[in-house]
DNA sequence: ATTCTTTATTGTCAAAATGACAATAATTAA
DNA sequence: TTAATTATTGTCATTTTGACAATAAAGAAT
């Protein structure tokens, strides 16, 4: 009665052939003929009673139900396979290819630097980053661990508190001897604004006054998602910029700019707990070369950056 | 180097000697020997590189690998149990959604007021009706049952037959009275007509005269796509008309139009079995909310048109 | 419309994996 | 020490899967 089959490798074949959109594609990742596909996909549906492919010879797509079961074991086979990893990865050596994501901007000034030492720890890890401000889904994506801004997405990824990420306003000295210090955020309207413009739009300036949340942005001189072009204009003196602290700390140390103290805060979100998490899967967390990499980023940018 | 192993079927033995704790216990579950269970386990651990169960004669438990392993498997494996089961049941019981394509005038006149009670009778089918005069191919597009006139487009498609579509010729009593009743068809030529235009052009009348085709319309009067209007017109006595019974029925209940008896008879189409079909595709596994509505547009329209 | 090309399926046979049954080894209880 | 239970192993039969050629069908090109 049950199943005369080998279900999981005829769901390896399956979602291969869903990925690929072709017999011939997925066959050649397995290194089979396309005719072991087509006779152990048969199979399955024959076990389940389902068409989960619509076949032509040119076009491979899903059944309805099909597209639903594909959703479902697509993620059974991958939570399968970090099992198996972490299995065969017990009581071993961190080593093996090592993907990380990260936003573009932390990963030029934070993560890549970091990332030396991480070499020279563990020479067997081959690294693989990836920086984007595109968010990615972790899990459908090739990824071990990733850096992002805001939450965690799901319940099934464990979200790492880095480091705070809330935008501070900063200025010259030449601009405020200029235009002098504001200290209210009423005051604000009589400045200068440059806006950095994240992927989700540019970012304006909120300040919760009595309870209700209201944009007291300057009018603004530039708008740009090009950081630093706006940095150099706040350094010249042309207005007030809002960045997270890990981006202006190198200027206020230099001083080149310094922080406004205006009360009440200005920030650029309304949710206070905004921050940079590192995100990983929860069950990869045993790989070795996983754990290795989220214990010395967590250990590290906690340390140096401890806001 | 990969698996050369059913592991799923190594799996289900693996939870079973853990929950037994025995791999007797578990080998009568499955109703093999215990050698099999002992056989794919150990296939699955050298797979894996390590021993999952500390054996001995009398006892056997889980190595602390295993345990992890084990935790991380069995709810893997009831996920796709469960995963299997909405397959079956979606085989089983009719549900999901189901696209329907219909003629426009079919659709509205007689195919809607239908599908209010189809709706009733199975709640969980979500219907997606849409209505068009193009031909879609059916199977590229993602239609579950389409109806159309005309005949089947090819053999990997089921045409079920609803009703005849021959187009019969009407007229209103205040026009014949005018006009006279045509009792010929050559006597056409003296009378006025009513031309529907379909996606493929005006309907010209044609008569089968000794076993040849011949053109036998009247002159003009109004050339349209807007049935209704060209009704109005019959009703109104301006010319005589033709149109599939379905549509005439009603103006012909009340006594608005009344249908023309000539001979020999004139139709708009060489073919006589010109007629409305219902078209699904043929599929391996019997999908049961298509079947549903096909049978039950079927039964009804038959029932409701029986012409 | 017709031909050409690509691609999935099917037939047939070989190879591999799994199951069955008996025999063996090992551990624990008596 | 002995007896009994139980996992493992040897050997062979059965079943499943893979390989390769041939076929059929559908889209693309002309």
């Amino acid at each position: 009665m049950e199943n005369r089959l080998d279900q999981l490798k005829a769901l390896k074949y399956f979602v291969a052939v869903v990925e690929t959109g072709s017999f011939t594609k997925a066959a050649a990742r397995f290194s089979v003929p396309p005719s072991s596909l087509s006779r152990r996909i048969a199979d399955l549906e024959s076990s389940l009673g389902s068409n989960l492919l619509k076949r032509s010879t040119r076009v491979v797509n899903l059944t309805e139900i099909g597209r639903e079961y594909y959703n479902q074991v697509s993620k059974t086979i991958t939570e399968l396979e970090n099992s198996n990893e972490v299995v065969r990865s017990y009581q071993a050596k961190p080593m093996g290819q090592l993907r990380i994501s990260s936003m573009v901007g932390f990963g030029e000034k934070i993560l890549l630097p970091l990332l030396d030492e991480f070499n020279n720890l563990y020479p067997d890890i081959i690294l693989d980053v990836h920086l984007s401000d595109q968010l990615s889904t972790l899990g459908h994506d090739d990824v071990d661990v990733a850096i992002r801004g805001g939450y965690a997405p799901n319940e099934r990824v464990i979200a790492q508190r880095l480091m705070g990420n809330q935008f501070l306003p900063a200025a010259s000295a030449s601009y405020l001897t200029r235009m002098g210090t504001p200290r209210n955020a009423m005051q604000l309207q009589d400045h200068k604004g440059l806006y950095y413009r994240t992927p989700t739009g540019p970012t304006a300036w909120l300040c919760d006054l009595d309870g209700q949340w209201q944009d007291v942005s300057a009018p603004a001189v530039a708008i740009s998602n090009g950081g630093y072009w706006l940095i150099d204009k706040a350094i010249k003196g042309e207005g007030i910029i809002m960045l997270p602290r890990w981006i202006l700390q190198p200027y206020l140390d230099r001083g080149e700019l310094q922080l406004l103290d205006i009360h009440p805060p200005i920030t650029t979100t309304q949710n206070p707990a905004f921050a940079i998490y590192l995100l990983y899967q929860k069950q990869r967390y045993h790989v070795p070369k996983v754990k290795a990499a989220v214990d010395f980023i967590t250990t590290r940018v906690k340390h140096q950056y401890p806001y």
